[in-house]
Order: C-alpha cells, then structure tokens, then sequence
DNA sequence: ATTGTTGATTTTTGATCAAAAATCAAAGAT
DNA sequence: ATCTTTGATTTTTGATCAAAAATCAACAAT
C-alpha cells in the first residue's frame, strides 16, 4: 500500500530557478556567446543570488552552459565540429530510445503520440512557434520514455538541452512542415512495430534541422 | 600562431575538490547509501564549505549522487533494474564508440595500450588493486578518446562515476584476470581493424562485472 | 511494551559579505 | 595615431552567518 505516492512537492528555490532556466533554454530564450549574470537572473526572478547560482553550477556541471570568452558562463558558441558531434552522439542514442520503445509499445503510446501530433499541425497552421516547439519536445520524449530507460532518458534530456537555445536561429516554417511529415512516419512505423523504418524517420528529423542550423550559421552571408 | 596553447590552469577550489572527489570515486571510496555531508569532506581537505557544497551540486548533477533516504546526498544505492539499465546504456554506447575509435586507430593508439595493458598484467600479478583500477580507467578512456567524439566520451565518463563507487563490493581477483583477457582481445582486434570483435571484447568485459556485481549484492547470503 | 509526540541537535539551504579575478575604458608613451 | 599600461568597475569565487528542514532520542500515552 502506497506504493506509488510520490513525495510532496518540496520545492526548493534551486530546483524551481532551475526548472525556469531549463524552461528558457528549450525556448531559445538564450542567445549563444552571452554571459548569463547572476545578478540578472536573481533579479528577474526575484530571488537571492544564492540558488540562482546552483542552478547555473547544474546547468554548467551537464555541458549545458560553459565559460565563454574566458569570462562568465553561458550557452557556448558551437563550432560546426561540435555541432556535428552532438548530432552525431543524439543520432546515435536518439535512435537507440526508438529501437527500445518499440519494442514496449503501447496503445496508449500511440494515441498519446497522435494527440500531440495533431497538436503540432494545429501549431503549425496557427503559426504558434512556442506551441509547437513545447509539442515536438512533448513528442519525441514521450517516445522515448517508452524506452524505459531512465539513463537514456536523462542523457538526451541533456542533449536537448545543449542544442536546444542553437536551434531557434534558422528558418522555422519549412522544417516545421517537414518535420511534422517525419512525425507522422514515426508514428506510423512505431504501430507497425517497425522500428527501422520510425529510426530511419527520426534520423530524418535530427538531421534535417541539424543541416538547416549549420547552413544558417556558416552559409555564405554569415560572417 | 600561439593557436595551441592551452589556458594556464586557473585552479579553483571548487574544481580541485571536484576532481579529488571523482578521484574517490572512482577508488570506490565511498559506500553507496552513506550521506556525504559537507562539513567532513571541508574539514578533510581543509578549505571551507563553499567549493565542496559546489563539487557536490556539479555531482548531483550528473546523477552520480543523489538523494539518500530523502535526507542528504549520497552514492545512491541501486535496485538490480537501476544496474541493469545502467549496464544496457553503457553496453550501447560504449560500443559505438569502440566502433569509431577503430575507424580512427593509428599506430600510436596500438603502442599505448599495449603500454597499459602490460601495466594492468603487472598490477594483477602484484595483487595491486589500486594500480589495476587506474590503469582499466586509462585503457578503456584510451580506447575511447579515439572515438574523437567529446560528447560520447563525456556521457561515459560520468555513466563510469554513477557506476564505479558499486564495483568494489565484488570479489576482485578472478573478474581481473578475465578482465585482462578481453582486453588482450580488444587490442588484437583494434589491430585489424575488425570493430565487431573489439566490441563483443568489450561487451564481455562490461556484463562479466556486472554479472559479478549483481550476484555479490543480490545472492542468498546477502540481506 | 509499543506507538506517537515532542524537543534538542545536526545538516542543508538561502542570504550576505569580502576578496580575487576579469573587463573595459581612459591616459600615457613611443 | 597606435599600442601598452594602468586603474576603476563589474562579476565571479569563497567565507561566514541565519533560517529552515530533518534526524534522533527521550519521554509520554494508550
């Protein structure tokens, strides 16, 4: 009995500064080679610089920011080798969620997975950039916590978090609409219990924004 | 010019605690469910509580600890589905990135971990526990480095502290000698350039610990 | 005797403060 | 005029302190 209560919210200032700053990056609320102050951020939040800099001492101990110029921490500037890295790493592991999922795929999974996605189109139509960046987060990780594997889970949560504030300074519309393609794929290939093909879709997603982030950041008209 | 000088070591406290701590840890210095309370370690090392309460926040922060018995963090201890899933992850990645340090072996890679390898023999025939577990971390992270992926190497970097802390409750003679054997297999396979045998090597290594571990906390003589 | 409650003690969490490091701009030298 | 250096200002890093939370043991009640 009582097995399954989980603990009252006892939310320290930390954990909820944290949540916050998590909450900014996946919106692309930082800009990548800006220092992130403690003083604004405390400021802002209303709360002492004390929590303010654990939750930057977290975020900085998983990758998520790091010293840049030599100076203060922020979200770092990525080099097109660190890009491909982490696209490389997420393919990788991303991929590894799906295999896993599928293989203890639900109907509730899957009905889950069609109420987000009808979310994302309506997103799209709308042109709700935040509803649809909440809902493709929504999406994939409610694959990937099919996987069961709550180390996997925690490694491409980081990884989200890294690219996460790079990936808001390319062209949204079209990949949207490419994306949401991939998704439907997914999804289809998730209920076929086909995990090739719903990989093979997943490869398809990463990588596009992946190809459409280094073009924005090194095509010709970049300095 | 001056383009690869890298920055004069700026040691702060927090980061000296920092990496005597994974140092411990890695030992096994620390016995999974104990607290680790702030003011022991701060007295031990003889700097005040602040860089230590920041080691350990960067600490919680990768998961190697955690909360134990809802008061102070600690190694967390594990139910047998914690290391399986630990043990899973690990196989998957640590394999890929046997897969690409093959397809960037050279010469120099060969050479160093025959170097380590002679030193893991030594260190067994010595009965030097010690000596072996540093020289298993160098040629596993040798081998690994050559993947050239930071990324990958960083996760499994931090999946080895979450893990290391468990692995000294094993009986440890037998699992070194066998351990020496596969590693005398990934070095041949290395050689020729066939990464499936390196990883079916490796896979033998990490499962056979971990086939050890799970028997010594969860066999018939244990509580 | 066992369970529950209370209070003392310990430990974390948050706030404030001081020192050290780094940045930026202005002044001086070549 | 340009480059270097110096000094003022900002920001991080480390130390100390106070408050809040949690642990433990002793005590009371059924």
């Amino acid at each position: 009995m009582f097995e399954n209560e989980k603990p009252i919210h006892k939310n320290k200032l930390n954990n909820q500064v944290f949540d916050r700053l998590c909450a900014l990056l996946r919106e692309g609320e930082f800009t990548p080679g800006e220092p992130v102050r403690v003083a604004r951020i405390s400021e802002a939040f209303g709360v002492s610089a004390m929590p303010v800099r654990e939750a930057l001492t977290r975020l900085s101990a998983v990758g998520v920011l790091a010293n840049v110029a030599g100076r203060s921490v922020g979200v770092p500037t990525l080099t097109r080798e660190e890009l491909t890295d982490l696209r490389d790493v997420r393919l990788e592991i991303e991929t590894k969620a799906v295999e896993w999922a599928v293989a203890n795929k639900t109907p509730a999974l899957l009905s889950e997975l069609e109420r987000i996605l009808a979310a994302m189109l309506q997103a799209e139509t709308e042109r709700d950039i935040q509803g649809f960046i909440k809902n493709n987060y929504a999406f994939h990780f409610c694959l990937y916590r099919q996987s069961q594997s709550p180390v996997l889970i925690d490694i491409i949560d980081t990884l989200w978090l890294r690219v996460s504030p790079h990936l808001y300074h390319t062209d949204q519309r079209s990949r949207h609409r490419i994306s949401n393609d991939n998704h439907q794929q997914i999804i289809e290939a998730v209920r076929s219990g086909d995990a090739v093909r719903a990989q093979a879709a997943l490869v398809a997603d990463v990588s596009g924004s992946y190809d459409d982030l280094v073009h924005a950041l090194y095509s010709a008209d970049s300095a």
